[in-house]
DNA sequence: ATTAGCACTCTCCAAGTTAGAGTGCTAATA
DNA sequence: TATTAGCACTCTAACTTGGAGAGTGCTAAT
């Protein structure tokens, strides 16, 4: 469905006289704002074209067109690569905050989501690596206090998580050591989500094990291997809601009450595929039914050819695209980079 | 300022009902729900009387009565120790669920402030052990990448905190054995923010040090002690919104503004003596500005006699105090506990 | 193919009106 | 003296009304 160049020029037109401030679009204000030598009466029967064709729609008779979803496609599939000078300024600004994370790796997240927030007026999201595809390398039990052993996660260099676990008997050091020899043994070389899996059916197989050894080994992996390990960042709520957009309490109900369930986007987030750059969903795109009402601007990061997490902006459908892809987009490179080049 | 008998009835009957509904009580609504064998004009009388002491305020002439803060502090001190059935049945469905964190001390927080926030149908919020008074006993520096350390802090029998740090030069494992055993012998033996005072006092002279070793040490120990390690989880923003106190949009505005910023609710948990119970701040007795339109209900926990970390509610001053209170100390006690009980 | 002009539609806002709830006061009552 | 009934008064919230403004769609002219 592609569209003649006049009718294209008038779109974006539309979009970003909408995106610079909501409320419907006139034909005046397009001829006022972007003359291209065209009457109101002529951008009107476009404007009429492209409602007919689906790119925009008129909330009610005799009020002027906003854009609709696939309006909003169309318009960020034609943004063109070259910059804009705004955005070429937002990224040396960005470049600067950028570079205070350098020396705090560890809390390099939490501040990303914060600035993509701050910057963007929207929300900003990170999530650390994912590590279901880490490959367990050892798993090692400590008593830590009665009926308590605190159990750790290694992978091939580094800690990938550790917890502290209740079991029902007290448990000898030694009782430990052999738990941990059997685990080890059997699951040591293995991805995190094999393991996962062969736990399960594990379990789903209890009945035949007759070792309490191994059964009370399965469900300590089982308990430690639950948790979803990614922490996610989220910030800028308090920005979102002074947008104009979000006059109307009810639209943020559901927004907060989305966000506050960390699994809801986590479960978003895992659907953006690895595929290089940046990616946009536009509310209907929207794979998760409580998102359909906002656009996520996301992309992976990655450790040299490896994706780790992923980081990402939540705005309204009506959302400064070409800003917060070179938000996104500027960020994730940093962090790839980052990651890759202090190897 | 005591109160006869009578006028305190009313209080309360007023209170209770502008908690239970909002929107101002007149003094019809009063003997209606509450017949205290008086009729509509005595109670106008006497709820005219308790306008001039300072415990109601009427919006505007010709409407009913509103509490004021004093009038909650009144009610809340007055609340009889001896809880309602409502309470004491919400104390049983506490308990089962409850229950169920025995199993994972590690997910304790984060769970406790979540089960706050539905049953109180306010914002839940609790904190993890502040380690400041923790004893340091040892630091541990390990060669991560080229460029990074990784920095270990280890009090008597557990780990406080591990943290990642890049360094401008790189430095090989016996430069940074050199280091540790620098930190170790310095600062081993005392409390965390004894240290973090002394390095800052160190930095404050940094001119007078000409050993580069130690200058590098001070700047590591100054970014692991920098971040504030309480973990701190805020739940129950959607349901906050769903209550019709919140119609306006502005005063969500501000506390977002507020919760987004965890150390301002870090500050405010701090305030909260050690003392043992449940604290109760109502509006204006908030030691925090932001929070003067809101209530907190708290507590500490405890480890044996320690006091630990913090639990708590944050609710309209417009809040159920009973029920909120109940929780409050439940879970508090529940905790204190766990932690002592495991030990 | 484009444009000017005009009738029509819809929203937004401000002003006016009414109904309802609640008070304060005064005079009557126990 | 404490309480109550009754009434006038006040204030709000909700609803109506009537432009003003913005924007469209259509038709006829260019």
């Amino acid at each position: 469905m592609s569209l003649d160049e006049r009718s294209g020029q008038i779109l974006q037109a539309v979009i970003q006289l909408y995106i610079s401030s909501p409320g419907p679009v006139g034909s005046r204000a397009v001829t006022k704002k972007f003359p291209l030598g065209l009457s109101s009466a002529t951008i009107r029967n476009i404007m009429s074209d492209l409602e007919e064709l689906g790119f925009l729609r008129q909330p009610h008779t005799s009020a002027g067109r906003v854009p609709t979803d696939v309006g909003y496609r169309f318009y960020v599939d034609t943004l063109t690569a070259e910059k804009s000078d705004a955005d070429a300024e937002l990224a040396s600004e960005m470049s600067r905050k950028l570079d205070l994370f350098r020396k705090d790796v560890d809390s390099f997240l939490d501040n990303a989501s914060r600035m993509l927030s701050e910057l963007s007026h929207y929300i900003g999201i990170s999530v650390s690596p994912n590590s279901n595809r880490t490959i367990l390398s050892r798993i090692e039990l400590v008593p830590y206090r009665k009926n308590q052993i605190a159990v750790v996660l290694f992978a091939e260099d580094t800690i990938i998580r550790s917890k502290i676990i209740s079991v029902e008997q007290e448990m000898s050091r030694s009782d430990l050591n052999r738990l941990s020899d059997y685990i080890n043994e059997r699951f040591s070389g293995y991805s995190l989500d094999l393991v996962r899996k062969t736990i399960i059916e594990e379990i789903a197989n209890e009945r035949i094990i007759c070792n309490s050894l191994i059964s009370e080994a399965t469900r300590i992996c089982r308990d430690v291997l639950a948790i979803s390990d990614s922490d996610i960042f989220i910030s800028g709520l308090s920005e979102m809601i002074n947008l104009p957009d979000f006059c109307d309490i009810n639209r943020i109900r559901g927004l907060l009450k989305t966000l506050e369930d960390k699994h809801i986007i986590l479960g978003l987030l895992e659907k953006i595929s690895d595929t290089d750059g940046t990616q946009v969903f536009i509310g209907s795109e929207n794979p998760l039914d409580e998102m359909k009402q906002f656009s996520l601007v996301a992309a992976r990061y990655k450790e040299g050819n490896r994706p780790m997490g992923t980081i990402g902006i939540i705005g309204p459908t009506r959302m400064n695209y070409s800003q917060a892809i070179t938000l996104v987009d500027t960020t994730a490179r940093f962090i790839t980079e980052i990651l890759t080049y202090n190897r």
